[in-house]
DNA sequence: CTGTTAGCGCCTTCAT
DNA sequence: ATGAAGGCGCTAACAG
């Protein structure tokens, strides 16, 4: 690979004036601009960006912690929107996936901030907040997305799970039903599952509703959870006419579990998700779900972390998002 | 941060020996060593992965080119193969997308290599194959996915989709169809449309069935297009017991404009789609199709390219993939 | 406008 | 076993 120095002697001129060139940061001769110009053409030079890095102090990279890239579509889409403007400001984005362990996550963090990332933004799930808590006192800017780590909230973008769940059961309620089941994640720390069964509790409470236990069924957050935790409620014998789930999957397995048993949705049964997954479209009836607009959540993640990097200020970006119902046609009036 | 320097001066010893400690390339007094540890952990030093680079010429990253992140979770799959075998080598992946076009694929490869990546990954749909094939002449180790580049044949990880088109049509043929229709997409400089077009001829034409081009219908490769395109093929009005799709979501598509027009999937109609997406599960009924094996590709790929970084033999690396057909419930033997 | 010079943080001989 | 010194490729004063 061809360095400054090779062009600026094929060039005749002094480095100096070949990183004028490149960097544009002064004044150069036509001809001899001219000369570099044609120089690094020839030697399809490219300038060693880590000799760059090292003396500007700037490695024009985001360093990126995901949970897993492949656990559905949301880290994509979160990936599209981050992309977009990280792109849009020159700079590169470096991924890394902690697939939801304590120690990957960890060490991915580590890994990032020992690349020199010019600035961090985690979707962390596993590490404690504390630790999140302490990062945010290094020299880096760190961003969360998805979670609020109490002492750096306007440093969180993300969205009011409990409101969602909140607005999918007020939804129901409105159309006329009152025995609602739940069909959540079995992970009970996850906290993600917390907001989001309190925003059931909530809705309920806000009709006069009580809770019932019964109502409420657990399995692992995917389309066979869904599926495993509806059987589960059917055994136990209670009536219910509407469930919200968790997410569109386990709405999906859910779903899945009740045609099986010849009951047919929403006409017997109407359902709720959460999430609005892309490729919902391809379940039959179109499922009524509550929207996380997790690539508009990226966008704002790297707007932020653009701003602290620049030290402008952020007082523009978007910080809490709050979901918003997407009516389709799984939820029947009763 | 804290530097080398800091850490020597804190720990009293030179430069030198803390990076010997740093790289356990020399040996070191026990008491020394010990004192360097400390340092660094007190100054909580990260060495500058920059300067490493720079002088080590090694930048322990790979670069990866993918269509875009978002399209379906196909490259979030193809990622998880990548980042696995990656990540047991102890280096990092730098992702970058192309989005198809044919400048921004460009692009991100000239910043790729400028980033000194150690290798690099291509899924380039839209660069013609010379542009590639010069690329590899470079000193930049390069392996493409999804694409043979003539020249490079030994760099290329890839599926055969002529096979899998023809392996459809076979499987169709073999349940008693002979009307069978090809939903495909309507880019036709699209080399994966052209192959799994040639698997779809050459399938019938082993049978003896001539092409009714009459049977051929294309739109957008997703599952809008494949609405329209089985709707086109309807208002033909020419006979066809079965389809083939270009991917799972044509297929999808198409299974919906059926039923909304009351035919029954796969009583009046076989579909066997491409791909086996995840998601694919949700669709009803249970599509047969054909599996693109997309992580493995992934990780063979990633194999490849760190073989030809350290110069090992790269002979037991998987290059070419064959597809197989994964039977569910959409084809139906008449 | 241009060239010279001094590092950026680290690794690596080369002496000791 | 250890330290001193040189240099990786580049940018940024500083002199002309």
């Amino acid at each position: 690979m061809a360095t400054i120095k090779d062009v600026s002697r094929l060039a005749n001129v002094s480095i100096s004036t070949v990183s004028r060139v490149i960097n544009n940061t002064a004044q150069v001769a036509p001809e001899k601009r001219e000369a570099v110009l044609s120089a690094m053409k020839e030697l399809n030079f490219r300038p060693n960006s880590f000799a760059q890095a090292l003396v500007s102090k700037r490695s024009n990279c985001i360093g990126v912690l995901v949970g897993d890239l492949c656990g559905g579509p949301f880290f994509a889409q979160m990936m599209l929107g981050l992309e977009r403007v990280i792109d849009r400001a020159n700079k590169f984005t470096i991924v890394m996936s902690g697939n939801h362990d304590e120690q990957r996550e960890r060490h991915a963090i580590e890994a990032l901030l020992q690349r020199q990332c010019d600035a961090l933004i985690l979707h962390s799930k596993a590490l404690p907040d504390e630790e999140l808590l302490e990062l945010t006192h290094g020299d880096t800017p760190i961003v969360f997305v998805n979670r609020v780590v109490p002492g750096a909230e306007e440093r969180c973008v993300w969205l009011d799970n409990r409101e969602g769940t909140c607005c999918a059961v007020r939804h129901l309620i409105s159309m006329g039903h009152s025995k609602i089941a739940f069909v959540t994640s079995d992970d009970s720390d996850f906290t993600d599952a917390k907001q989001r069964f309190e925003g059931y509790k909530s809705g309920l409470e806000e009709a006069g509703i009580a809770l019932d236990p019964q109502l409420v069924t657990s399995a692992y957050a995917d389309e066979v959870g869904g599926h495993k935790a509806v059987e589960q409620l059917l055994e136990r014998n209670v009536e219910f006419t509407a469930f919200v789930g968790f997410n569109d999957a386990m709405a999906a397995g859910g779903i899945s579990c009740l045609m099986e048993r010849g009951l047919q949705v929403p006409e017997q049964v109407s359902v709720v998700g959460f999430d609005d997954i892309p490729y919902i479209r391809f379940i039959r009836p179109k499922l009524t779900t509550v929207k996380y607009p997790i690539e508009s959540i990226g966008e704002q993640a790297a707007e932020l972390a653009l701003r602290l990097l620049d030290g402008k200020n952020s007082e523009d970006v978007r910080l809490k998002f709050v979901p918003e119902m997407v009516v389709r046609d799984s939820v029947k009036q009763i």
